[in-house]
DNA sequence: GGGGTTGATGCAACGAGTTGCATTTGCCAC
DNA sequence: GTGGCAAATGCAACTCGTTGCATCAACCCC
């Protein structure tokens, strides 16, 4: 994993979000509220259903619907991102510093950044070939690390 | 999309698939039949929820889960691979000729193949910094095609 | 502060896929 | 052909996420 979360841009971030919202006749809700104040704590990847859960704790009224459209509105307004773990379950990445993809570990089950440096040979060989311009942050690329390569040799 | 579907080696590989079974002490059972009767008619990627349909018509009684539990099954023998998709849901390739990923265009939802010269420059990259074997069957490049970046300006 | 517009909520039902468990049945040995 | 063991099935219940719709309430205007 790579560094992440600089609390001071963040709060700044999350306390935008109201007025992003306006911006865009969107409103202000306690629901709302909530969940960005859940999100404010959180660092890096976190599942749809964990969310929900957290929100729980504040509201024990929280329902799956009104967290999950959110979710939907918060993404367009840029302040997260979803994709979905190898498991085909939605996973959100909270508020990236930069765009970036995943590895995988299928063995142990361990996740790694890939940054656009890294990501650069793919990427622009799909440009360049096929005028594919390939979106990074949702990008996962499922194998083996190190260690897991070493313990098996095979399957 | 790339060529696909030689007719002969197929059927030579779904008239195998009962004895690979029976080798590794598993059974061939009128559910398991029926599903590979559908995938031997099936070219290219299929959902799972569309392979129960498709098992339901020659067998009305088909339930999901002897249907996925299969799947499970005919993975592990490699006559098929899934996937998910970019929303999360699976996918199943039937009888990949060779290893390959995917492109999707999420603007206008078309698919195309990447094969392993493609993918090189990436997956050796990770192999040759990180140590990591990626898993090109499991790789899903999102983005935007030539055309339907040529359509929108942004957005 | 009060009213109206319309965006947001909560509910209920749904779809995809998974899992535990009792029952059935394929397959091998005799 | 028969019996027994273990694999496979079907059911029911569950999780995660989505959607349609009636109701509620944020926000803007006066």
């Amino acid at each position: 994993m790579q560094r992440r979360g600089s609390t001071a841009v963040e709060s700044n971030t999350w306390g935008s979000v109201r007025e992003r919202l306006r911006e865009r006749g969107l409103r202000w809700t306690p629901q709302r509220r909530n969940l960005v104040e859940v999100l404010a704590r959180t660092d890096g990847h976190i599942t749809g259903a964990e969310l929900v859960a957290r929100c729980r704790v504040a509201d024990s009224a929280t329902t799956p619907s009104t967290v999950y459209r959110t979710l939907d509105v918060l993404e367009e307004l840029g302040v997260l991102q979803h994709c979905h773990g190898v498991d085909g379950r939605e996973e959100f990445h909270v508020m990236p510093a930069s765009e970036h993809g995943h590895l995988f570990c299928k063995a142990c089950g361990g996740t790694w950044d890939i940054d656009d440096a890294e990501a650069s040979a793919l990427l622009g060989a799909l440009r360049d070939d096929r005028d594919f311009v390939a979106d990074l942050s949702h990008l996962t690329v499922v194998g083996r690390c190190r260690q897991c390569a070493e313990v098996a040799t095979r399957g």
